[in-house]
DNA sequence: GTCCAGGGCCTAC
DNA sequence: GTAGGCCATGGA
């Protein structure tokens, strides 16, 4: 079976496992940017929290964040850990989009999408990960999320084939998969849900037959069903 | 008390 | 180019 094939199953299998993940939990597309920043590094469930806050004070806006006080910001979201380095990020994005689009996200995604991309990395706190969240997410464009879970995902079946960096894995699921906002939305979210959610890489998953001692080990299980 | 979450930046080698 | 420290909460 070749690496569209695989990727298709898989896709299939876990949707019929898990259902849609209904990502991104957000009402407007400025509220999945500040999640996304503000996800960074921990759990959803802490930075839901920090998003409310900032929702709370009517800071959820780029021109709010612009004018806001860094202490202000950084307040908001103590529960988002880092949050003086998020309090930065956040308005960092906000000065970019301020100036550059004059605070218009509509204006932003109209673009070219690679062309995005690059713009977004060039703002302090947005790295590849978070830039593909704010594509795919927030602007509905098809770009793939990688992260740490991905890889370990595409290592236990078998699949990494000495892919090493993060662009190496995006590009190996976009050349390989049709280019669909849908698809990659749940193909991300599933493969989070089953690495984290389910599968928990600890050493009581419930679905592991085989103890999951770490987060490079095997998960046997896993395999199993969706390949 | 320990471990780790829907990362990214900076520095040193 | 990459390994390692830093940032510094909250739940299990």
């Amino acid at each position: 079976m070749n690496s569209k094939s695989i990727l298709l199953k898989i896709f299939h299998k876990l949707l019929g496992q898990y259902g849609t993940r209904q990502w991104w939990p957000a009402k407007t597309r400025f509220e999945v940017i500040v999640g996304a920043v503000l996800t960074q590094n921990v759990t959803w469930k802490n930075a839901k929290k920090a998003v409310d806050n900032l929702k709370k004070a009517g800071l959820l806006s780029c021109a709010a964040l612009a004018l806001a006080k860094h202490t202000e910001v950084a307040e908001k979201i103590i529960s988002s850990r880092y949050y003086n380095q998020k309090a930065k990020k956040l308005k960092a994005f906000s000065f970019f989009l301020m100036n550059s689009y004059a605070g218009s996200l509509n204006k932003l995604f109209s673009g070219k999408m690679e062309d995005l991309r690059e713009e977004l990395l060039k703002i302090k706190g947005i790295g590849k990960e978070t830039a593909d969240c704010i594509l795919l997410y927030a602007g509905h464009m098809p770009s793939f999320v990688s992260d740490a879970y991905t890889k370990r995902f595409l290592d236990r079946y078998g699949l990494l084939n000495g892919m090493t960096t993060y662009d190496d894995i995006r590009n190996f699921f976009m050349q390989n998969l049709p280019e669909d906002v849908y698809l990659y939305n749940e193909y991300h979210a599933l493969i989070v849900y089953h690495g984290h959610a389910v599968c928990q890489s600890k050493p009581d998953c419930p679905h592991c037959p085989v103890r999951v001692i770490d987060k490079t080990t095997y998960c046997r299980y896993a395999q199993s069903q969706l390949i």
